[in-house]
RNA sequence: UGGGGGAUCGUCUAGCGGUAGGACGCCGGCCUUUGGAGCCGGCUACCUAGGUUCGAUUCCUAGUCCCCCAGCCA
């Protein structure tokens, strides 16, 4: 990738100022360190945006893609893979700096048993529930476990045995021996080992011995010879942790952690956890469900990798806490697709038009621009005959003020086509229900011929009937239609959900250019928005995610309207 | 009544002692064969109170409010 630089934040600052001092014997190491235990989002992107782009902007930069596997029960190849695509659909590369936490089981073990020789870590045999009690709280200094005058022999006996399988789950520890009454919990004597007779996912039953993220995210970091380790707030009481264990490890590297804050967007959620129960519980369709914030899911909605990084450029990074508005995201969907997405003329809920003085059979091929953005695009012929359908959206019986498109006696243009008239509108007998339009055309008015005294207010979209090719369109609405953040905790949060957030429209009607378009491919259907294919879509039965509306003036001078 | 962080337009962000700027959004207008795009203009922001200084969003002090930490998760 060689984009332009991002705007500069501190991070940015701490790091170029690093180089340029030649700290670190000049080189600069990121990394993005995610675990696999889940699928990757758009806060992940903006760490990935980070590490990945500071790397590539900095002469000599890398950065390491690294899988923080310590946790055997929660982890997955299948989210290993999931990762690797999403880091590079993004448009990122590691140069094979691919690395996993779990292949330094060995080296972190002989670390631990440096640590243990030199005092500075013990074999623990209080509960889990003893531990607790004795950390203290956040106002109380915690009291020494008895295990904590373990002589160094005994601890490196316990710490062996332990690895070999002897003990089992819950009954031993490695601990730091720090201080107990720290004012920061953290370094009140934090477990560095725990056992689980569990299999891991690479290194199956090899080990029954784990690492935990304190002890091993620091030398992992300084084995790779990472120099800034980049991560978010919640770590930062952990940094002197990190540093301790990097120091008393007697480890090779001394990386530097830095801390920024996580990335919160309006309408959605962003925690793992709750992906993941959405996910389980089958309260969206998978991991890559397009309502959802994942980089699969945003991909499948038709969201590109350039709106994703331009977006994650724009936002910044800082300390404070943010919640970024969801129209922000859309905003670099559009500005992208604009510039690129082809035109089609596409109707969502058809409305049946009739050209009374069209000759019955007649059909004619019309020009029509795919990209008034792009003159390179080209344009293409889409046929035109007497039955059409329109938007019902298009047409109003009664009409309400600063409303310009199809009504009684009103004209308007269809695009790239004739000026109509509505001359008659038939009714269903039974329900009052409009079925359809008559109208007639003036063929003098055909798109393209200059129409010095005709003027019409609206152009609307079209299909012609006999050629258009029915398909099943998305649209998607906010996940959430309450604010989390005004629910109590003690709530179920998925009572926030918004229970349409999903919206199917099975009988659409698109212009025969689509008929086989390919899943993925993007468009814009004109004056409704951008559309992706989905990887449903076959040529016998279309389908088309909504990524993103076009901005609509008339939804808004309509919405403030007085009523009705 | 511990420790660690953070407070700038509605939202995100810039500022590094010298006229508080940008983006989104919103409101007008122009333009338009997409009520899109584009163009032009506008939109009650420095948490509070003191102090230092010719001058403070910036430095200092004291408050206020918000976030994180008591997993053998990461």
């Amino acid at each position: 990738m060689s984009e332009p630089s991002s705007a500069s934040n501190f991070i940015r600052e701490i790091v170029t100022a690093d180089h340029a001092a030649g700290k670190h014997g000049g080189r600069v190491v990121t990394r993005f360190p995610p675990e696999p235990n889940g699928y990757l989002h758009i806060g992940h992107a903006k760490s990935i945006c980070l590490n990945f782009g500071l790397a590539n902007d900095i002469p000599g930069g890398i950065c390491h893609l690294r899988f923080d596997d310590t946790n055997p029960t929660t982890e997955d190849p299948e989210y290993v893979q999931a990762i690797q695509d999403d880091v590079r659909w993004l448009g990122f590369d590691w140069h094979e700096k691919m690395f996993f936490a779990s292949d330094y089981f060995e080296r972190l073990f002989e670390f631990a048993v440096h640590l243990i020789g030199k005092g500075l870590a013990y074999v623990d045999t209080l509960t889990a529930e003893e531990m607790r009690t004795y950390r203290g709280t956040l106002t109380e200094p915690g009291k020494n476990s008895p295990s904590r005058a373990r002589s160094v022999d005994e601890n490196l006996d316990l710490f062996r045995r332990m690895k070999a399988g002897e003990f089992a789950d819950g009954t031993h520890t490695l601990r730091a021996k720090i201080d107990m009454a720290a004012p920061n919990i953290n370094l009140r004597d934090p477990v560095l080992y725990r056992i689980r007779h569990a299999t891991h996912y690479r290194t199956g039953s090899a080990w029954c011995l784990y690492p935990a993220y304190d002890y091993a995210h620091p030398l992992s970091d300084a084995l790779e010879g990472i120099t800034h380790s980049i991560c978010t707030l919640e770590f930062e009481d952990h940094r002197p942790l990190y540093d301790w264990v990097v120091k008393q490890a007697d480890a090779p590297h001394r990386p530097q952690q830095i801390e920024f804050a996580r990335l919160n967007l309006t309408y959605t959620v962003m925690s793992k956890r709750k992906l993941l129960e959405l996910v389980s519980k089958k309260l969206v369709h998978g991991w890559d469900d397009p309502r959802l914030p994942t980089i699969k899911g945003l991909r499948r909605r038709g969201y590109t990798p350039e709106a994703i990084r331009a977006f994650c450029d724009h936002i910044g990074i800082a300390k404070r806490e943010a919640t970024v508005e969801m129209q922000l995201l859309e905003h670099f969907i559009r500005e992208d697709l604009n510039k690129r997405a082809p035109r089609v003329m596409a109707v969502l809920r058809p409305l049946k038009v009739i050209l009374d003085n069209y000759p019955d059979g007649q059909s004619e091929e019309l020009g029509a621009i795919n990209n008034p953005e792009d003159p390179a695009a080209g344009s293409r012929q889409v046929p035109f005959s007497r039955v059409l359908y329109i938007e019902q959206d298009d047409f109003r019986e009664d009409p309400p003020k600063q409303f310009f498109r199809l009504a009684p006696g009103r004209e308007v243009r269809l695009r790239y086509a004739y000026i109509i008239k509505c001359v008659g509108v038939t009714k269903d007998p039974q329900t009052g229900e409009i079925t359809e339009l008559h109208c007639t055309y003036d063929p003098l008015t055909m798109s393209g011929v200059a129409q010095e005294q005709r003027k019409v207010k609206a152009t609307i979209h079209w299909v012609s009937a006999a050629h258009a090719v029915k398909a099943e369109v998305r649209l998607y609405h906010p996940l959430l239609a309450t604010d989390l953040a005004k629910m109590s905790p003690d709530q179920d949060w998925t009572t926030a959900l918004n229970p349409s957030s999903l919206e199917r429209i099975t009988d659409c009607l698109v212009e025969p250019s689509l008929r086989q378009a390919a899943p993925g491919s993007r468009y814009q259907f004109e004056r409704l928005g951008y559309f992706c294919t989905d990887q449903d879509s076959t040529i016998e039965a279309p389908v088309f995610n909504r990524t993103v509306s076009l901005k609509d003036a008339w939804a808004k001078i309509e919405k403030a309207q007085p009523s009705k």
